[in-house]
DNA sequence: TTATATTAGTGTAGTAACGACACGAATTAA
DNA sequence: TTAATTCGTGTCGTTACTACACTAATATAA
C-alpha cells in the first residue's frame, strides 16, 4: 500500500540491453569494457540509469542508440532484476532488455560481438541476464516470428533455418522446416536470387506479417 | 553506461501484485480501495513500495502477506511500468507480479474479490496491468502446470476441467480434457471421492510434478 | 421400493500435424 | 566437360487432435 507521504523510498533505476545478431551460424551479444569500478576491465551489457523524464523502454532505446547507433530493432522487456546486492556500490534496480538485430545492418558499435556460448566473467549478474534472454529468445521463436528481425529484408530460406538453428541449438530437417514455414503463409517469394559462388542460387523471400504466428504479446518496438 | 558519480538519479519503485483465485466458475482478482489521493475510494491492486534492503520479489511476498495473510502461493514477475506520467504524484516504477490461491485455503483479506470480466475504474493503469496477467495466465496454462495452483491438494477432475475454462474462457470437451491430462503423467488417484448431493461421487486426484511440463521459468516462489 | 434427476466416467474413428528420409537441378571452377 | 557444392522437392508411417454418446453411481422424491 502506498504511504501517505508526498515521496517515497527512492533508488536508482537502471536498464540493461542484451543485444543479439547471428554471424557466422553462431548467436552473438553486444558487450562494453567497462572503464571504472566495479568490475573495471570486465565486459559488460549496455545500460544506464533511467532519467526521471524518460520512460524505462525509452532508456532503453537510448542506451542502444548510444552505443551502435540503430534505431530500427526489435526490443522487448524481458525481466527485472532486484536483489539489493547486486550491485556492489548502491542499491540497483534493473530492467532488462532484449534485442534482435541483423548484423550487416549495423553501421557501427561502440562495443563489440561476442559468441553467447562462451562468454566468461561477465560484471554484475550479466551472464545470468543473458543465459535468461537466450532461453526468451528459444521459446519465443517457437510461437512469434521474431526469428525474421536476425536477417536482411530479403533473404533464403537456408538463411532463415540457421537462424532457427543457431537459437534452438540443434540441426533441423530441410524439407520438414521449409513445408512448415511456407504453409504458415509468411513468406513471399521474390523474383530474385542469391549466388553463392559454384553452386545453385537460392531464391530470395521477403517476410509478411500473417495470421497463424504473432509478432509481439506487448511492449515491444519494432519497424521493419 | 553507468555515470561515473557514485550515486544515480533515484526514483521510486513499487510493486504491483495481481492475485487471481477462481470462486464459482469465475477468474477473480483481489482489489483493495484506495484510503487517499490520487484515486481515493477507487479499487487498486494490492501494492507498495519497494524498501531499500528488501529485494523486488521480497516486496511483492510482503505485500501479499500484508494483505492477505498467505504465504504459500505462487507468484511470479508480470512486467515492469515505467512511463513518468502513470503515478500523478511522483515518478514511480512498478514491477507488476502476478499470484494464484485456491479461494478455499485463503483465511482472511483486507481486500475483496471482483470477477476480472467486470472491472471498472480502477486506480492507475491497473486495468491493464490485470489484463496483461490474464493474457499472461491463460497463455502459461497451455506449457506450464501453473492450474494446480489454484486447486486445493485433492481436487475431482472437474474442478481441474473447470479451472481451464475459467481461465482460457471456453469449453473444453470432457474426454479428451481428460484423456491429454491422464497422458502427462502428473495426476494421481487417491481412495478418497468428493459427494456431491445425489449424483454419482467423482474421484479425487491429487497433482505431482512429473516431465513433460513445465511449472515455471525462473522467478517464482512456490511451495505446495 | 422405485423412478427420476444429476454428474462421473469411458472409447472410437476420422483428420491433421509431425518426423524421417534421398535425389535431381543449377551453378562455378578447374 | 567434369567435379564440387548447395538448392529445392514428395511420400509414408506415426502421433496428436477433434468430434461425438452412452452407461454408472448416487440422492431425493414419489
Amino acid at each position: 500500500m502506498l504511504t501517505q507521504q508526498k515521496t517515497f523510498t527512492q533508488q536508482a533505476v537502471a536498464v540493461d540491453v542484451v543485444l543479439f545478431t547471428t554471424i557466422e551460424d553462431t548467436l552473438q551479444v553486444l558487450l562494453v569494457a567497462r572503464q571504472q569500478d566495479p568490475y573495471a576491465g570486465q565486459l559488460s551489457l549496455p545500460g544506464g540509469i533511467v532519467e526521471r523524464e524518460e520512460s524505462v523502454d525509452e532508456a532503453a532505446l537510448r542506451v542502444l542508440k548510444e552505443e551502435t547507433a540503430i534505431t530500427d530493432v526489435y526490443l522487448e522487456q524481458l525481466y527485472t532484476f532486484g536483489e539489493p546486492s547486486r550491485d556492489p556500490r548502491d542499491r540497483v534496480v534493473t530492467v532488462t532488455y532484449y534485442a534482435l538485430v541483423n548484423a550487416e545492418q549495423l553501421d557501427t558499435a561502440a562495443g563489440s560481438w561476442h559468441a553467447v556460448e562462451e562468454l566468461s566473467d561477465l560484471a554484475f549478474d550479466h551472464q545470468n541476464i543473458v543465459q535468461y534472454a537466450q532461453e526468451r529468445l528459444r521459446n519465443k521463436l517457437n510461437y512469434t516470428t521474431i526469428g525474421f528481425q536476425l536477417l536482411p529484408e530479403r533473404f533464403t530460406l537456408t538463411e532463415l533455418q540457421n537462424v532457427y538453428e543457431v537459437i534452438l541449438g540443434q540441426r533441423l530437417d530441410k524439407r520438414n522446416f521449409r513445408r512448415k514455414m511456407l504453409q504458415l503463409d509468411i513468406l513471399e517469394e521474390t523474383d530474385e536470387f542469391k549466388i553463392n559462388g559454384r553452386q545453385r542460387p537460392a531464391r530470395l523471400h521477403t517476410f509478411r506479417q500473417a495470421k497463424g504466428m504473432k509478432l509481439q504479446e506487448r511492449g515491444l518496438v519494432v519497424t521493419f
